[in-house]
DNA sequence: AATGAATGAGGTTTCATTCAT
DNA sequence: GATGAATGAAACCTCATTCAT
């Protein structure tokens, strides 16, 4: 966000680029999703009806271009989960869980990158926030005893991507997503919940 | 006509050959393990210190390689699995569930293919009997009491393959693997009962 | 939005890039030449004075380029045939034989490809167009009676074939040109009024 | 041919290795006979049932094996016209050019090498018997008023060559091939058989 | 002599990236 | 800013030939 009043020396994008920018994303997020990230760059810029050298001049690397992606993933998904937050509070976390590995089928290449190391140390911010707004729910969740208090973030965000990869690349039918996803929800529920004594 | 009883029909194949091979597939391990499994080729043979060519002329393709590797690391995997069953019938699934996710850190990219669909329809029958050997410990683990018995195969073998994922890709310490298979577990357990006997 | 009237739709490829292609046919025509349908693409590249990617925007694959020098040949061929009809009616099919075997020689690989299925399916039409010409040519020649009417197209056409192709791997001089296609041409003639008139 | 009595210390080879030359020599005429002359040497071992190093044992190079080949062919060939010419001396030519132009399609990359200047200069007494054996058919032709007495050898051979090249790679069916070397008999016959006058 | 494993140059092809137009 | 031709470093793979066994 430039600062106000300062819109000056560095010009704020004609009309023709950010619209080229908009088409390429778009047709960088299907390729990648047919293709993996080994889609080609010459490819994304075909579906995006521009030249290759344009896909270059907005985003000057192809990491780059898979971080935007992954931005946008990214930002989706917060809005999502704020959405979520308001209006179910408490299941938020677990609705919210259940529509990312959902989703995970429908956006290949990109929950890919977001379990590797793919597009190195970039956008951390964005995955901070990413974060945050997983850690409201989960609170959310912890105070309406919906998630044992134990559970930290780290394990949540953990969980969250290895079943999305999983969904992902291991095809999973709605059935097993259903079946996987209700271990890991009572894997998550309050302890109190169970019986009582936990041993040792 | 070669004295009988020194040289089969099937000969067993020369000491170098053998000790390429396996230098071979020690290099390929590793390069795959550092750079996933779009490592090259030429660099698993500079590693092994052949020439290229010996490195086709016993994986006659990069997929013949990598099954290979796969090929490897299950079938230590089956036997791990038979000795745990002997040595520590009731929480056997528990250790080896996570011997392997702490392995997976150390074993790259062969994870990476056990999820995918990289190296296609080879060695299926190696996969079975890997979940075969996986279903074993989980009736086990269900007769003992440990594992819930609505549990069942697939979405162990979903997990198991998720959170080995996970934690490859994801760079998990040991604290985090242990969180992330503490849920897991957790999820696993028993319903009704959990409480009563949860192996330590 | 160009200028109206400046570039037509289909841009018409632009100035380096035309130099190109046919810096690199003529390289490829001689290092065809030369060292038969087996020469390098890499070979072609260095004689063009490009980089290998030049080579294969231009033409994907190796038979591309043997495909695109072999249609640059027939369209010559086909040209020619036409001018001769016109010029010399009556002995237009043998003038255009000569030239073609005369020209072989200088022509390698390319001749090599015509009688080969190198080239696999791919410009049948020109070839088509080809046997097309030099059939109105002997139907010309049929009618003047420069050749006997049982001939037909199919041993002419082989006639030529195997001529040019003997003319190119046997490295005939121009005596043994001449005397090889005295031998073909007293064959073509008329078996009744064969002495009439053999021109020349 | 050794020197009678000089057997000594060139051995006069073993059973088995001549064994194995011959099988060689037999897989190596299929292979050929199949792929054309770029068939691969690994190839011509496995169906001589021998391994690749006995191969260069015996042709130390690919062209040695290709030329070995190639003697064998016009050795027969010379057999054959010997034979021919003692039975039937007006038309042993024609019979024996036919024979060829028919074999060809049989004899594939040989008859391919035969026109090519593959197997370099090498066996060229081999070459030069033959050319004799054709000359002496040619002279019987001629002498017997069967072929024209202006026609020389060159142009036979040439044809020979060319034929037998266009037939091998045209694919040409029996009819095609009649036809064909009618117009070439036609053209090799006394030019007195016709009519007479030869006009201009 | 035979074997077959090893070599390594070379072949075709792909693709991220640069740069003249 | 956009275009798309050019670049050139790999990548995978083949195969004639050498050499230890």
């Amino acid at each position: 966000m430039p600062p106000p009043g300062t819109t000056g020396p560095d010009r704020p994008m004609r009309a023709d680029a950010r619209r080229n920018r908009t088409r390429i994303l778009e047709a960088a997020e299907l390729v990648f999703a047919e293709q993996g990230s080994s889609g080609s760059t010459e490819e994304v810029a075909r579906r995006a009806g521009v030249a290759i050298g344009t896909v270059f001049r907005h985003f000057p690397t192809k990491d780059d271009l898979l971080a935007a992606i992954m931005k946008n993933l990214l930002e989706q998904l917060v809005a999502e989960a704020g959405a979520l937050s308001d209006s179910e509070p408490r299941t938020a976390l677990f609705t919210f869980f259940t529509r990312i590995v959902e989703q995970a089928a429908a956006r290949k290449a990109v929950v890919d990158l977001l379990a590797r190391n793919g597009v190195e140390i970039r956008l951390p911010e964005l995955v901070t926030v990413f974060a945050d707004a997983v850690g409201d729910m989960l609170r959310q969740a912890q105070t309406t005893g919906t998630v044992d208090p134990d559970i930290r973030l780290p394990e949540v965000m953990a969980l969250l991507a290895s079943t999305s990869q999983g969904a992902l690349h291991g095809g999973w039918d709605r059935e097993l997503r259903r079946r996987v996803l209700d271990v890991v929800f009572a894997g998550l529920a309050p302890k109190a919940d169970r019986p009582t004594d936990r041993a040792r």
